[in-house]
DNA sequence: GTTTTGACATTGA
DNA sequence: GTCAATGCCAAAA
């Protein structure tokens, strides 16, 4: 198991981190999840852009950060149009339907709001 | 120490 | 439905 990116000094930090990389890491496949259920499963509901941050520092860590987008089902990366594209292309693969150029139908494929499965088809 | 920035959320127009 | 203003809170400058 490989360390955290980044040399964190305070043990908090890098506990909220593991926190959210461990809940990302359960999205199915195929679904997606935002910014704020996430910390909000971590216990910090008011830290939502620190989701973000965490995954930014991640990179490639190992972590679906894919499935993660905001609240409107947008894709959240304003300074970044490479990995925009990438992510879109990622979610496509994985079967997720886009009802615009950079959003998703959150109606069908959020994580949380699709739980009950009741079969909407 | 203060200010700016950021892969956000919510509200109101 | 979209968009701007506001609130938020930690990290970086």
């Amino acid at each position: 198991m490989k360390d955290l990116p980044l040399t964190y000094s305070d043990t908090e930090k890098e506990a909220l981190f593991e926190k959210f990389y461990q809940i990302i890491r359960t999205i199915p496949s195929g679904k997606v999840a935002t910014y704020g259920q996430i910390a909000q499963m971590a216990n910090s509901p008011k830290e939502a852009r620190l989701v973000g941050q965490a995954l930014s520092l991640s990179k490639s860590h190992e972590v679906p950060w894919h499935r993660v987008v905001t609240a409107s089902g947008k894709i959240a990366m304003p300074t970044r149009p490479e990995l925009r594209d990438r992510q879109k292309q990622l979610l496509r693969e994985e079967g997720i339907e886009f009802i615009a150029d950079y959003q998703v139908n959150m109606q069908r494929f959020d994580w949380q709001a699709t739980q009950p499965q009741l079969d909407l088809f």
